[in-house]
DNA sequence: ATTGAGAGTTTTTTT
DNA sequence: AACTCTCAAT
């Protein structure tokens, strides 16, 4: 019956595959099919006669979520099992079970700049002199305190410690802001509901019942709040599957447990232990490096790594004269792989320690005409604009939010300044009131100019006005707050390109909510709306359809694995990074770091490093990293293009001609199944006039004023109403346009 | 309330 | 180098 399931699986796959009840440690090692192991187990358990309600599945990121819902899904189609990040599942379970923490169920969740700003009201309030610390110490400290499940009030410094000394006087007054808010920090989600899950035990026990069998995804990335709710889930029913890979935790600064799931042993003795040691992805040449570095951590299970790939070519170490010289060389050997037609653009990516290395490279790359995409943070929802807006919505669904509100009293500006803010303020704290309810008594405050009171008056009548039209769909509820707030205003005014830009974005939030809408319609589901914009990124941004090289950072790259990869600036003070220096975990963290990218290559893999390096606006030699020193490079490829001795530094072998200059010609590009731009392919186009928005056709090429050549990838809506997003060449961007606006011509390629 | 000069930073970032 | 933050001047 469910035979198929087993098909094409290892022994050891098989195993964990087929293990039902009982705590069950997968120790996957990367490539080892473990997502698939995963989703299968699923589907066997749903064969075997669980129902999909009884199972929980999670993970940490909404990437691999969807990823693992996406794959049950095809295996078992119809069957909802819930697989959530571990913070999802938090902020529904503590929906309902907030007053149990002194919440109220219409709770905000704040984003890292709103609980950043929290805190520093929670510093002034204080009183105390932050020196020598910053913000960012204490944030992090407080951080740990929550991620240790520890409260408050229970906040014990070790004696003479200075920073901890000011984590117990801010710390309760940070919190104490929270509460008042009737808001959470990304932290509160887990502790919150950590404490509910240890301090109701009838509560407990009865999701235990109902969570028979809980998955938990990249356990080695768990903090001890993720720990105990897994645990607390698992008690009367121990059906705790964890996989991980303890070699890939590189989350140990965001107070990721290594010992959660070195000892998960401990926790459940009677544990079932599966190896998954078969790796599937990389040839024997990366293998064997990535073997020969992992070996040199002390702290760590022994794990052998093998595969049945052939050897492959030689993992290559190069040295390079300068980084300017490395990106040069990387530029040149993708666009030689590329023209030739041996490789697609996406089969590479390029990782690096920290993002401002992706300069030199990205200008390499433009200069040889290879499209690339920058896989960078900053997401969608936490831009300015967005998040400006999307407070409005916060505000109606939580007026109590004093930090929201604080945002956006006077964002657009309408005369309210700092003094008035303040003097709310004291009169707030003076009553212990919120300050919208300060804002409503305002005629109370008799510090307040006339001016300012009317100012005030105008700005509550704007909040209510707002909150009586908050049952519609969230589209309208943006249309009303758009509107009413003149926040489009401001942009519509002006002719600056980032204006133009935020006003993009707002359209595109706006059509977010209406996808939004038509996924959840009947009534207002705005508490749904705010958890998804809080808690879900950009969840497109990477994706392995476009065909692009990818740049990114080692911490991005886990998870995913390319043909060839590209590992730059191997240097002391960049791999290990300079902050680790002198501490043995984080070295063994920076080792792993490098473990993750190397195990990211499926077929070619060059590691490189150059004499001297720009960085941070000065030009300095490097050392090489110590964990050059630590790979087998008896069986790697090793080249010095430093031009030792040499006085150009840029020359290179003659067998390797310097390509990075040689543009494409757009033919050579098309045979290579590539799309590259070329200038002269631009000067080879007419623009045609300005066409009507709905002659605008998927695949179509456009050009804009400001943003050069791009292909429409998605239309949607019709004559004044159609909208376009368009792929830009170069610089590689997506932009969303309304093309009643005539922004955007056709070109016509001769 | 907005602008600008000057100073001070600077890792990684699932949520 | 590039960015943010602060404080002072307009």
């Amino acid at each position: 019956m469910a035979e198929h399931l087993l098909e094409g699986l290892n022994a050891a796959q098989r195993e964990a595959v087929c293990h039902i009840d009982g705590p069950l440690l997968i120790l996957a090692g990367p490539g080892s099919g473990k997502t698939r192991v995963v989703t299968h187990r699923i589907a066997w358990l749903l064969a075997q006669g669980a129902c999909a309600q009884q199972i929980l599945a999670l993970t940490f990121t909404n990437k691999a979520a969807e990823e693992m819902r996406g794959r049950v899904e095809r295996l078992v189609p119809g069957e909802s099992v819930w697989v959530s990040t571990y913070h999802r599942f938090a902020a529904r379970l503590l929906r309902q079970h907030a007053n149990l923490v002194g919440l109220a169920e219409n709770y905000t969740i704040y984003d890292t700049d709103a609980a950043g700003r929290v805190l520093r009201r929670a510093i002034q309030r204080a009183k105390v002199d932050l020196t020598p610390f910053s913000p960012d110490q204490l944030r992090s400290a407080i951080s740990w305190a929550k991620n240790q499940l520890i409260l408050p009030e229970d906040y014990e410094p070790r004696p003479g410690h200075p920073l901890g000394t000011l984590v117990k006087r801010i710390y309760p007054i940070y919190q104490k802001l929270l509460l008042d808010s009737n808001a959470t920090d990304f932290d509160d989600l887990l502790l919150h509901v950590a404490i509910i899950l240890r301090d109701a035990p009838e509560l407990r026990a009865s999701l235990d019942q109902r969570y028979r069998y809980v998955l938990v995804d990249e356990y080695q990335d768990t903090n001890l709040a993720q720990y105990a709710i897994a645990r607390a889930l698992s008690v009367d029913y121990p059906n705790l599957a964890v996989t991980g890979d303890p070699d890939q935790s590189i989350y140990g600064w965001r107070g990721a447990n290594l010992k959660n799931i070195l000892e998960f042993e401990k926790d459940y003795p009677q544990v079932r232990v599966v190896r998954l040691e078969q790796n599937y992805r990389s040839t024997k040449s990366i293998l064997a490096v990535a073997d020969a570095l992992i070996a040199h951590n002390v702290k760590r299970k022994q794990k052998r790594l093998f595969t049945d790939n052939g050897q492959g070519k030689p993992v290559r170490l190069v040295t390079y004269a300068d980084h300017y010289e490395e990106a040069r060389d990387i530029a040149a050997q993708i666009l030689d792989a590329l023209q030739s037609g041996r490789r697609r653009a996406r089969d590479f990516a390029v990782f690096y320690r920290v993002n401002a290395l992706s300069l030199p490279l990205e200008r390499a790359f433009r200069e040889a005409g290879i499209v690339y995409q920058l896989i960078q943070g900053v997401e969608f929802f936490q831009r300015k604009e967005i998040r400006d807006v999307l407070a409005y919505l916060q505000i109606i669904y939580n007026p109590r939010d004093d930090e929201t509100l604080l945002r956006v009293i006077n964002t657009p500006a309408r005369g309210i300044g700092r003094t008035t803010i303040e003097r709310l303020n004291d009169f707030a704290i003076a009553n212990s009131m919120s300050l919208v309810d300060a804002a409503r008594d305002c005629r109370q405050v008799p510090e307040l100019t006339k001016r300012a009171t009317a100012q005030v008056a105008k700005f509550v009548k704007l909040i209510d006005g707002l909150v009586s039209v908050a049952h519609g769909s969230i589209e309208e509820m943006l249309g009303h707050v758009l509107a009413e707030t003149g926040y489009k205003r401001q942009f519509e005014a002006s002719d600056d390109e980032e204006d133009q830009q935020r006003l993009a974005n707002i359209e595109e939030l706006l059509t977010a909510a209406r996808e939004f809408d038509e996924r959840y319609p009947g009534p207002s589901r705005l508490d749904e709306f705010l958890e998804e914009t809080s808690l879900v990124g950009d969840t497109d941004d990477w994706e392995a359809e476009s065909d692009r090289v990818t740049l990114m950072t080692l911490h991005a790259s886990k998870g995913l694995e390319f043909p060839v990869v590209f590992l730059i600036a191997a240097e002391e003070g960049l791999l290990p990074h300079e902050r680790s220096r002198d501490k043995l975990d984080q070295l063994e963290e920076e080792r792993r770091l490098l473990f993750v990218g190397i195990t990211r290559a499926e077929e070619e893999l060059q590691i490189s490093r150059a004499d001297k390096r720009d960085f941070r606006g000065q030009r300095k030699m490097t050392i090489p990293s110590q964990f050059l020193m630590e790979l087998p490079r008896g069986e790697m490829e090793i080249e010095d293009r430093s031009g030792f001795g040499s006085s150009g530094g840029y020359s290179l072998p003659p067998s390797e001609p310097v390509r990075a200059q040689v543009r494409p010609r757009a033919k050579e590009a098309g045979t290579a199944g590539i799309r590259l731009t070329t200038a002269a392919e631009l000067a080879g186009e007419t623009c045609l006039p300005p066409v009507d928005p709905d002659e605008f056709t998927q695949g179509m090429v456009i050009r804009h004023a400001q943003l050069g050549l791009g292909r429409v990838t998605a239309l949607s809506g019709s004559g004044a109403e159609r909208t376009a997003t368009v792929d830009f060449i170069a610089p590689p961007a997506r932009r969303k346009f309304n093309l009643a606006d005539g922004e955007l011509r056709p070109i016509k390629q001769r």
